[in-house]
DNA sequence: TTATAATTAACTTGATTAGTTATATTATAT
DNA sequence: ATATAATATAACTAATCAAGTTAATTATAA
């Protein structure tokens, strides 16, 4: 399952996206913006920040700014920085398919319908999201 | 998250689907060939009995078979009958999308994401999975 | 030097998963 | 008839994960 925290972080870099490069806009605003628990934005800038897309500036008139090409971070990305590989079955986490026949039939299919999945999320990027909430106004 | 459960489910229906139609196979012998504690088999039957799939004898020479066509068993049809409804995003359990612009666009890309796995587990039957498995002897 | 804002870590709570235990019911071989 | 082999159900437990909170620390502009 992709937890509300990976949705969390793809809305947070959207609303950083939508902001002129270099302009900064603080923890506060952004959960202000887009209704997010400002404990939870905190939480998640941390992560992007060693992720190197975002860099923060502390003290008054402060804030966070994107640093990172919008373009170049995929949902599928976001989503793997926040929780972890992403595996629709615990099968598909272990390195060594079992013994058992059907088991190892069934890996095949898993694997399947996880990449046809993965790739609608490789190809969308950061941009495209910023780009389409902005076209909706 | 596709569950343990499921996953057993299936190979569970591709076992009895694997042996000759209107042969009884008892839950321990399932659970003997396919390596599932019986406690689990037995519950997992009892689920696959009220979807109509199966039917048991019981006492002594008892067993269970399956009453439905495998190839009528798509694996989302299990999948949903054990777990649930499938999501990979809490946003997609509910029925209306929220109002905030970036999350409504996300509720797309979910939903595409979400389609192309389920295609995959659409057109693959238990059927399929028994003759995958026999043809690998 | 003080208020403001980012940064970091640890913690709580609730839900879900995986598996177990216990008990009831039924059919049949002897 | 009755013990037994089997299915059928329900309730329970332990472990893991998701979601959100709390609190302490660091940097800086005014």
């Amino acid at each position: 399952m992709i937890t509300k925290k990976a949705e969390y972080a793809i809305i947070i870099l959207t609303e950083l996206a939508s902001h002129p490069s270099d302009s900064l806009i603080t923890s506060k605003e952004i959960a202000r913006n887009r209704e997010i628990s400002v404990n939870l934005v905190v939480q998640l800038l941390s992560i992007m920040k060693e992720a190197n897309w975002t860099s923060g500036t502390r003290g008054p008139s402060g804030g966070i700014k994107l640093i990172t090409d919008p373009s170049k971070i995929s949902l599928r990305k976001v989503i793997e920085t926040i929780d972890g590989p992403i595996g629709i079955t615990r099968c598909l986490f272990s390195n060594t398919p079992c013994q058992n026949k059907t088991q190892c039939s069934l890996r095949g299919v898993w694997a399947k319908a996880q990449n046809n999945m993965l790739s609608v999320l490789d190809e969308v990027s950061i941009k495209d999201l910023a780009e389409q909430a902005a076209g909706d106004f």
